[in-house]
DNA sequence: CTGAATCCGCTCGGATACTG
DNA sequence: CAGTATCCGAGCGGATTCAG
């Protein structure tokens, strides 16, 4: 694990030795477009932690209430929304009394799991960090 | 590759089998505060661009603004101000005239290499989905 | 060249109250 | 239960100008 994260660093290194800054900016714009993109789907203090939680099944909007017990409920079905515009999320309603609607992944938004766990992971890890250097 | 992110699919999804989805939340909490924690150190639109480009190695304030022609040289100076206070980032000052100032990821910010792969794949592939529907 | 200083709009996100 | 409506403050981030 950690022998591939040193292989993907000597990549980035290697990829410099014979080329200026500028060119390594020059061939890098794609990239970083692509970052932005993911950014814009995903920014927001919530929307991750929403598909995190959706990545464990199906849940109501009441679940994820409790399991984001600091969002407002304008907050979380705002998010909703969106991430139902852009097709990571579908929403399901149950023709009930009371009403009852779920929340669930789409098949692309499973996509996103590698992603929710390389954040996951470097959470915990840096989480560790601080506590280490407070001791 | 693929079949790796299947894995992962099933096995959020097994872990589900005999639980609830509010016992679920509740010991997915830990999980969702280390995204948090992630995101508070990668909060906002340039951050993640930053430490991308410094991936490929040591860069002056100057290329950077050409890696980013967008950003206005008050947020990169805030930005790589906080990116060192967390120790992501080593700000070197070469006492020549004019200034030169390089700055370039700290070993911990390499840790980050990982997350900033999967931003970019994911970016892409979600580029390539768009041009698709446009079609 | 590498920023710091100032001004400002906007949108993110919180709090509260209310509805089918 | 699953939201909507309304109000509001904070801060993110842009534009421009100036300085060492």
């Amino acid at each position: 694990m950690d022998k591939e994260l040193q292989a993907q660093i000597e990549a980035f290194k290697s990829y410099r030795i014979d080329k200026s800054p500028l060119e390594i900016i020059e061939h890098y714009r794609k990239d970083l477009q692509a970052i932005q993109d993911t950014l814009d789907i995903a920014a927001g203090r919530w929307k991750m932690q929403i598909i995190a939680i959706l990545c464990n099944g199906e849940f109501r909007y009441s679940e994820l209430q409790k399991g984001l017990p600091k969002i407002s409920p304008r907050m979380l079905s705002k998010e909703l929304k969106i991430l139902e515009q852009n097709e990571l999320v579908i929403r399901k309603v149950y023709d009930t009394i009371p009403v009852k609607v779920t929340y669930r992944l789409t098949d692309y938004g499973y996509t996103l799991v590698p992603l929710i766990l390389e954040l996951t992971n470097w959470g915990k890890m840096h989480r560790e960090r601080i506590m280490k250097k407070e001791q």
